[in-house]
DNA sequence: CTTACTTTGATGAACCACCCAACGAAGTGA
DNA sequence: TCACTTCGTTGGGTGGTTCATCAAAGTAAG
């Protein structure tokens, strides 16, 4: 399956590998001198001057005024520069495809969302809709001079990265849909630019990356909405498993005499602690809050109203569902070990109601004391995150690789004699 | 807790990864002419002869005849060099010591067992005939004129294998013990070629080296014995978690109703396919079987013998640790979605009796059927593959940084006037 | 036996990236 | 104004890879 061929070392490589690491350490710690920059990464002065012109040229990053000298000659800061590279992430949802911009420094330069009913249009048509809105991205990236690093796309679902092909989507009830051919084919960008990933991945990447666990190497990052979804990110790279399927937690199955799910098993996870599980226990089915047409944040704004007011039959559900949500996490925490585990989705909207449950039960079921440490957290980019991280994914090769990067003919400063 | 600093790339760590490259690459295709090694590596022709007789010199590799020449000039062969290079495994066991010298080549120098009760010693004395051990082999490894790559230590426990600690290893009854300090301090080798690990994950490696999953770098070996441990490969790569404690598969809880555990819940995969556990399904208390006085082995025996005769009780305890078995790795498959389990410890020597229990809770459980497709093999390796994928740990070093074993003065081949 | 052809592996020049040391530049403090 | 400190650039040196070339060592055919 993967090609295990490890490309020779070369000094192109080498040179790719420092310029990369020059843009890592600014990402971690922000503008910096030169002299900075040479102290933190390990690299002599000389070399780091060098690159850093190299990556200037690329725009990849620029001059940022002068460092508050205390004494000496005051350092020359350099930061990554903002809005001339950027990442385009696009997601599919049930209800709507939404699109995000960002730039190298992590801000939005433009987002917008597209309601759309994905499961009646059908794959092609979706796929239309979704070529129309990253060329719209890509106007927009042009129209404020920079240079889109790429188009990630995340799906709730299973995907073959390598392909770029959507395997098997149950919610949206696609199957076999070649993602990547069809947007790039549509779009003006060459295909090594394009990308597709499971939504929960792209979470944790971002999560990873500027969110919650930020620079948490070892982290699990679980998203629940309609289904849940888990990103494993181990030692900082993400596991995809062998045929890109790592992290099917939904269906985990907690207890043999559960109630049956779709999938036909008994006690799967999912059937304990989704959205729907939840309104379930929580509500009649004639209650209001289970009214259809309710978007999925309008439902948890009420369920949020009644938990503060101290309703019984919510703070009761919410505990059942934080139980189990523990239940799983400990197993999740047994097997991987994670620094962080990061709640993501509705989770991080009830994230108060459900973490001291989860908790307990956690404390209760993990057998080594240093790995029931892991800290569980809420998301802090919330239903934005996987479409944040396809953004960073797609200027992650940029940065992992800045000579991808176009070279801009640079005005001479002064015209020589 | 990682570092995270990642060294400047140099041309120093160029050299060493095409120095790397090329025994990788002699590792996985066997001998082979400079110029066959410039096709498969993608380096220069050039830039082999160079390297091959660095590693020459440091005794890594060595001339292994010519190639069977149909046409031009017969290349010369180079061959990973057997017997000048060692990794030294040594593995602690409730019921002895054992150690084993490998070469390069992946043969056994020599070997060695220390039947010892490692409990009723204590850690101190236990560590003192550990030393013994070690000093041995290395005699034994300089008597052979090689040299000692290091040393690895597989202990049934959880491993900080940054610090060289057995934090907590239940069966033994260690905690806290420094195990490299300790060893490198009674023995004549620096403290950065020694090292410890878990011994499911150094059964994992050993596999995916040289075993029944050669090759497979998404891997899960899951090693029956008095509990269960599991090891993880993901991309090639170890997943140790945070602190070191991923693989803990052996008290994750499959039945909240199930029978309890000494860690304090209940349905502990552990206590439903251990080897106490089928003993105690497939014979009564009074059985010869379970005579305490039985080594591991000829209780394996009997087992055997039973089943192939086709003994009622017997088969259906190998069923019902067999459907555990499935079940539990049905979980795992799910969430790490393996390209292949190997089965080791004693559901190797019983796995003709497991597997196909296994595999119909596998098929039955594992959403995605890509991922059920999960090849699920026995060890090949048996009880040997944690000491076994020591040694391998310990020449993975060298063989990843070549530049660490040492230069031997060649002695010029003709003398000149 | 000689000649042509093929393939291997070694050699030397060229290139490229990094490092070190030294130096000028640009501030602060006395 | 003069030390002093720190910054970033420059030039020379080292090391590693590649390309082009060439001798070496075989086979195949006349």
């Amino acid at each position: 399956m993967r090609n295990g061929h490890v490309p020779p070392a070369d000094q192109a490589g080498l040179r790719r590998a420092n310029l990369a690491l020059v843009v890592r350490t600014l990402r971690e710690h922000g503008q910096q001198s030169r002299a900075q920059l040479s102290a933190l990464s390990g690299l002599s002065k000389a070399t780091v001057s060098n690159l850093v012109s190299e990556l200037e040229s690329r725009r990849l990053v620029r001059a940022a005024g002068l460092t508050a000298g205390r004494q000496g000659r005051p350092g020359q800061l350099v930061e990554l520069s903002p809005g001339s590279v950027c990442g385009i992430g696009l997601e599919i949802n049930l209800e709507y495809l939404r699109a995000t911009v960002l730039d190298l420094a992590g801000t939005v330069v433009t987002e917008q969302l597209v309601p759309l009913r994905v499961v009646e249009l059908g794959p092609q048509r979706c796929l239309d809709q979704l070529a129309e809105l990253a060329r719209s991205m890509l106007a927009t990236v042009a129209a404020v001079g920079a240079w889109p690093a790429g188009i990630t796309v995340a799906v709730p679902g299973l995907v073959d990265t390598q392909a770029g092909v959507v395997r098997f989507a149950p919610n949206l009830r696609w199957r076999q849909i070649a993602l990547v051919d069809g947007l790039a084919a549509r779009v003006d960008l060459p295909l090594e630019r394009c990308a597709v990933d499971n939504d929960a991945n792209l979470a944790a990447l971002a999560e990873h990356t500027s969110g919650a666990a930020s620079g948490t190497d070892d982290l699990l990052c679980i998203v629940g909405s309609s289904g849940v979804g888990a990103g494993l990110l181990a030692a900082g790279v993400p596991v995809r498993g062998a045929s890109g399927f790592a992290g099917e937690v939904g269906h985990l199955s907690l207890d043999p005499l559960g109630p049956s799910c779709p999938c036909g098993n008994r006690g799967c996870w999912e059937r304990q602690i989704d959205l729907g599980t939840l309104l379930e226990v929580m509500s009649s089915p004639d209650d209001p809050v289970r009214d259809p047409s309710l978007a999925v944040s309008d439902r948890l704004r009420i369920i949020r109203v009644r938990a503060e007011a101290g309703d019984r039959r919510t703070l009761d559900a919410l505990q059942q569902v934080g139980d189990a949500l523990g239940v799983g996490l400990a197993l999740l925490i047994n097997v991987l070990n994670p620094a962080a585990v990061v709640l993501g989705g509705y989770f991080a909207e009830l994230y108060e109601w459900l973490v001291e449950h989860a908790r307990i039960q956690i404390a209760s079921r993990v057998l080594s004391p240093e790995a029931a440490r892991a800290a569980i957290l809420p998301s802090t980019l919330g239903f934005t995150a996987a479409i944040r991280g396809g953004a960073q994914h797609a200027m992650r090769m940029v940065m992992d690789n800045p000579t991808l990067a176009p070279v801009v003919a640079s005005e001479p400063t002064e015209a020589p004699a």
